[in-house]
DNA sequence: AATGAATGAGGATTCATTCAT
DNA sequence: CATGAATGAATCCTCATTCAT
């Protein structure tokens, strides 16, 4: 008799069903994911799952609201403090992303975010203010200070996040949609380092022409 | 005098109903695509989709397979073909990118790619064969022969395809998933201006110290 | 190759459906009816139910609604053009009444209703409006002109309809309740021809004193 | 100084159940009442109603058997009791069922015994045998006599008692059906006044001729 | 070629009931 | 005695797919 059939884990339950879904919806998307699926890998019945949530939307929510990383927040925090000149900053911001990231679930969530946004744009707003929105300023808010430093040249700074984070994002999408395709598919760490050069050349370039629009 | 114009439908049928399931798929994912509401917008019953597509993956298939965007294929021939510096052909290749783009279903197509590559690898497969993989080749290819000109500065081409190519991809996904959330999301043809900036800004920093990883 | 497997029957399927259901809900009630055991009895799939209602309660309100008994209305019609005495009409009103009811669903129907009452008030309300209030706003005018005439001693019109259909009623639910169990259930003629007799007593019985409240 | 009110509450607790059961069947029918709204009215947990009754059905039973009111036998230990003449016995009792009937639960148990009579057929007979059999009988036995007495008109005495009790059934139900919608519903001892004096007409009408049918 | 009608397979959800504590 | 936690067995409902016309 050495575990009972089954153990009482109030506590526990909802972490590893939340965990188990996120696996499940992220391999097949909301709508193809299977709630017995979920409740075999989670070692639990599919009642029990309406134990903990409402319904299959309301475990969706759950797993997506969960995932809000918090690994991506400590960067973020790390980069709004920092108040010396950009050149140093980016490119250890750039390889601290790429390392929480490759360690992280977000590509496969960031998969369920881009494809289920339409079916719930609450969850795309939830990702939209509390992650990307406040990111996006942050950085912006660094350029801006940085242009008015003369570290930058002239520019919307909100484009200039773009241009500095995007190629992490393609190359993040890249290896995980393609990732049983490519044999040999970018790594995020390299990428962080090559295009910090690549951005913060435009450092010193201002007052050389023929490269604006 | 019999009846031409019902006749002519049966040639257009198939491209109708791939149109109208492009849609749907691109609402709803594949999963949460319903054949009654494509055959709706296709303006046939839900059996007729059966006289041209044997099953709703097959319809799917067709639909991603048609929307491997000729547009992007001619931007990508009149690159290759190019043989000016670099500086010369990234703003003007960036502007037809982005000015292709905001016209076509690429950004729909791309969030169904995304979401539905794990159910569906072989179009993944696709994709990456047709598309990707020969773009990603022709633009590090043209890097490289920059490299050899020492136009760009030293480093793997594919990378800095990834640079180039990603802000326009994260612009492309930012406005498509969060279209009913940002109130201003950016514009990709800006993006594509300013960024073809920041790109080129390291064609001649070679020299310069200090921005190495 | 006698019977094509199914036959092609759009116009006739409901009502068949609406029958079978009607008698699963009247066994079962509402809630202990299973939607298969209705499809079984109409001769269809389940899944064809719902070409012709959208769900179980929509099922059970066209049910309850079809069963609102033309045949009552015609009775009632009939009651309400006559106009000669009151002693001439009860008579021949209860035994058409008695004759109408022993033939239809009436029974079953008002255990239905009564059992679901709280569930549906709506259908409660459709029972109430199109059927009874009618038909004791009808009878309640007769006796109140019999009244004026002379014919019914004083009173509420609309208690006297109580004292008259009540007892109908009444054996209608006996028989139908402990159809089982009686071994000689009252016979709703035989109730019908017998109060009526009773009912008429109190025609000349006004000056009579000692039986008012 | 235990906890004497903790232990007297066990003796209690099947009534205190079996009251809240009440409720919830009389609202929702059998099928319809969740055991889990029981427990909560009852205060206790849903495994605790275990502890007291084998299955729902169990309880369900108890509910039913507990409800053969006591107030009704008495009525007619009452009626059987009375030697007197028929006209003095029947408004007394016919206004002392309607205040028992007005401040007990007969009417939501009514329903319940019509609504589920098909499927619990053991309780319609515990129903029929204990409660309307021999009410039946007692009033019959007591019309019978009368005749014999020359009190009432010839005729079946059993289809006398209904034509003197249907009339409140028929009230009784009218009242807990359409409690919600009918603004001035009948009230039972009005009807069990006006009703006494229709029925006792009878009694001195029997040399009349015209009524029988 | 086209479709209205029909269905089988399967999915989310509910609920009476059990079990370890 | 009492219960929180868990589940198996339904049950309603959906939807891709088929078939007779």
């Amino acid at each position: 008799m050495p575990q009972p059939r089954w153990r009482r884990r109030k506590t526990a339950r909802p972490a590893e069903i939340i965990d188990a879904a996120f696996d499940v919806f992220a391999e097949a998307g909301y709508a193809g994911a299977r709630l017995e699926e979920i409740a075999r890998r989670a070692g639990v019945s599919k009642a029990a799952l309406y134990l903990y949530f409402e319904t299959k939307e309301d475990l969706f929510r759950a797993v997506v609201k969960t995932a809000i990383a918090p690994g991506f927040e400590r960067v973020q925090a790390n980069a709004a403090a920092f108040d010396g000149p950009l050149a140093q900053l980016i490119p250890v911001v750039l390889a601290a992303m790429a390392a929480m990231i490759e360690q992280s679930r977000i590509p496969a969530m960031a998969k369920m975010v881009i494809g289920e946004s339409r079916n719930f744009p609450d969850l795309a707003r939830i990702w939209h203010d509390n992650l990307l929105a406040p990111a996006i300023a942050t950085f912006a808010a660094l350029i801006a200070r940085a242009q008015t430093r003369g570290e930058i040249r002239s520019g919307d700074p909100r484009l200039f996040v773009f241009s500095l984070i995007g190629p992490m994002l393609a190359t993040l999408l890249y290896r995980s949609v393609f990732a049983e395709i490519s044999n040999d598919p970018p790594v995020l760490s390299e990428i962080a380092a090559q295009h910090a050069g690549v951005f913060l050349s435009c450092a010193l370039q201002e007052q050389q022409p023929g490269f604006t629009k």
